[in-house]
DNA sequence: TCAAAAGTGTTAGGAATACACCCATGG
DNA sequence: CCATGGGTGTATTCCTAACACTTTTGA
C-alpha cells in the first residue's frame, strides 16, 4: 500500500530525492578498556603470586595530547556498528578476536576532543592473559599493558530538603614501568524528588589523553558493581584453574577480599572438577577446574 | 612546555591547521523512552484504580516510516552533549524539565534509518503522571501515551560443548485507543569460555518506525532489572502517597506482585509518614507517606 | 619445622517469603 | 452487610558472612 506524504511522494520517491542535510555532524569513535589480570612476581615460595588489574592503553603519536596515553579506539565506520567498529580495532591493534565487549557508554562533553566535535562510544573487554601472549607486537610498539589502582579517597554527603547530594572522590592509578599516570575524579549523585543523576567529573589529570580517565573510571565503576557473581572472572580464566586462582582473579576484579569457603560454594555451579591436579611447591596439590554450563 | 609533533608543529599549531576529514560521518540522535504509570477506570468502588506502564510515541508525519509510530528523540547538535540533547528534546515535546534520564544504549545497525547514516543514543526517563497534565498538549498534536504490555512468550536454551546459546522470545503490545501496535522480539545470549554477549532483534513488528521496538524491549528490560528496591518507583509518585500506591507503581514497574506487608518493611527506609490521610470510601483511612532522604 | 594454600564443616544473623490476623469504611 | 484496602505480627526458609579446624607440601 503506498502512502503519500504531503508532497505526493511514495516512501520509495522520497529516499530517492533524500539528500542528508547539511547541518554538522560529529565523528563517532569506538574506544575500548580491555582488561586483564597478570601475575606479579613473587619472592615468597609459598606463598601464589599475587594477580593484579591491568589496562591497555596507547601513546599518542601526534597531536593533540603528544605523547599522552589514550585508550585504544578508531571511527566507526558506515558500514560497521559501534561494537563492530570496537571489535575490529581491539583486533587491528591487539589480533584479539571473539571477546566480550559491553557497553559503557556515550561520552560526548563538548570540546573533550580539542581537533573537532568527536563522540565517544566506551566499550569494555575482559581478556584472559593467558590469551595474550599469542599475538603481543602485532600493533604493539605503543600499546603498553598498565597496572590500575583505583581507589576512594574520600566521600561526601550533603542533605537538603528535597534531596541530598553525594560525592565520591577516587584516586586513579595507572603504573607501567618508570610510566605512572594519575588521576582525581568525583563521581557526583545529585538526588532530588522527580530525579537522581550521576556524573563523572575529572579534577585532575597528569599523563591521560582526552576525557578517557572518566572512561576508565566508568568502566572499572561498571566492572565492579555489575559482577554479582564470578562471571566476569570467568571469562578472564585459561581452560583450567584452581579455585584459588579463580578467587584472586575475582577479587582483583571486584576490589576486595572474600572468604574461601563461601566463595567455593557460591561458585560451585559454575565449574566443574576435571580430575587433574597442579602441585605447587611447599603446598598440598590443588584440583583443576574448569568452567562448566551445567544446569544453569 | 612545548612538545613538537613529526611536522614540527607545537599543539597550537597544529590545531590551528587543523581541519576535520572528509571521510564520512553520522548523524546521532538523541531518542528517548519516556514511561509513566497512569491510572486505570475502575468500575467497583471498593478497589482502588489499577496502574498501568505507558510510554510516549509520536506519529510519523513525512517518509520514512510515514503514518508509523516513534520515539520523540531529535539530533545531537554540536554544543550539547548527548544527555542535553534529549533533555532538551524532552522540554520542547512535552514542556517536562528536570527528569532523570539515563542512557539505555547506542543502536547503530546498519540501515537501520535507510535516509542516511544515523547512530541513535537512547535514553530512558521515568515521568509521574501528576507532572504530566500540566504541560499536556504543547506539542502533542501527535504525542500520544502507549499503554504497555511486554511479556515472555518463550525461553529456549540450547547447551554446547563450548558453551550455550539462549534465547527469550518477547511480546510487546502498545495500545492506545484505536491503535494498537505489535512487535515480537528476541533476546539472545550467546555464552562462551571467554565471551558472552546479549544480542536484541525484532522479528516482527507492526506499526513502530525504525528499529524503536527493540530500544524500548531494551529500555524496558532495563527498568526491570535494575529497580532492586522502589527507587524508581518513588520518582513517579507525587508529593504525598500512600504505601499501596507506592507498591502498585513498583508492581507496575516490575512486572510482578509483591507481598504487602514485606514490601512496607523493605521500602520503610525510603519514605516517612506525613501524619495526613487520605479518605476513599468503603475503605479504611490511608496514612499518606512523603519521600525522605533519612539516613540512607 | 613451618608458612601458605587446599579443603570441609558449623554457626549466627539477616533478609526474603509466606501466612494469619484484625480494623474501618460507606455504598 | 461485606468487599476491599490499611495495618501489624510471626514463623520459616534461605542466603551470607564469619569463624574453626585439618591436611599437605618442599625449601
Amino acid at each position: 500500500m503506498e502512502v503519500l506524504d504531503r508532497n505526493g511522494l511514495t516512501e520509495r520517491e522520497f529516499l530517492e530525492q533524500y539528500r542528508a542535510g547539511d547541518y554538522e555532524r560529529p565523528s563517532v569513535a569506538a574506544d575500548m578498556v580491555v582488561f586483564t589480570v597478570m601475575d606479579r612476581e613473587e619472592d615468597n615460595f609459598h606463598k601464589l603470586p599475587d594477580k593484579e588489574l591491568y589496562i591497555l592503553l596507547i601513546r599518542r603519536g601526534g597531536h593533540p595530547f603528544l605523547g599522552k596515553w589514550a585508550l585504544p579506539g578508531g571511527f566507526v565506520q558506515p558500514d560497521e556498528t559501534a561494537e563492530q567498529a570496537a571489535a575490529r580495532e581491539l583486533n587491528e591493534e591487539t589480533g584479539l578476536s571473539d571477546v566480550q565487549l559491553e557497553q559503557v557508554g556515550i561520552f560526548s562533553d563538548v570540546g573533550r576532543d580539542p581537533r573537532s566535535w568527536v563522540i565517544s562510544c566506551s566499550h569494555m573487554a575482559l581478556v584472559g592473559s593467558s590469551r595474550l601472549q599469542i599475538h603481543a607486537g602485532d600493533d604493539a610498539d605503543a600499546a603498553v599493558w598498565f597496572k590500575v589502582s583505583y581507589r576512594l579517597l574520600r566521600e561526601h554527603k550533603e542533605l537538603f530538603e528535597e534531596g541530598y547530594v553525594q560525592t565520591w572522590t577516587y584516586e586513579l592509578k595507572l603504573r607501567a614501568g618508570e610510566e605512572e599516570l594519575a588521576a582525581i575524579l568525583n563521581r557526583t549523585v545529585r538526588a532530588k524528588p522527580n530525579s537522581k543523576s550521576t556524573v563523572y567529573s575529572i579534577m585532575s589529570n597528569d599523563g591521560l589523553a582526552f576525557d578517557h580517565a572518566k572512561i576508565i573510571a566508568c568502566a572499572i565503576g561498571r566492572l565492579r558493581e555489575q559482577s554479582d557473581d564470578c562471571e566476569a572472572a570467568l571469562q578472564l580464566m585459561p581452560e583450567q584453574f584452581t579455585m584459588t586462582e579463580l578467587q584472586q582473579v575475582y577479587e582483583v576484579i571486584i576490589g576486595k577480599k572474600l572468604h574461601q569457603a563461601d566463595f567455593r560454594r557460591t561458585s560451585a555451579g559454575l565449574v566443574a572438577e576435571t580430575g587433574h591436579y597442579r602441585r605447587k611447591a611447599g603446598q598440598l596439590p590443588a584440583l583443576l577446574y574448569r568452567r562448566s554450563w551445567g544446569e544453569g
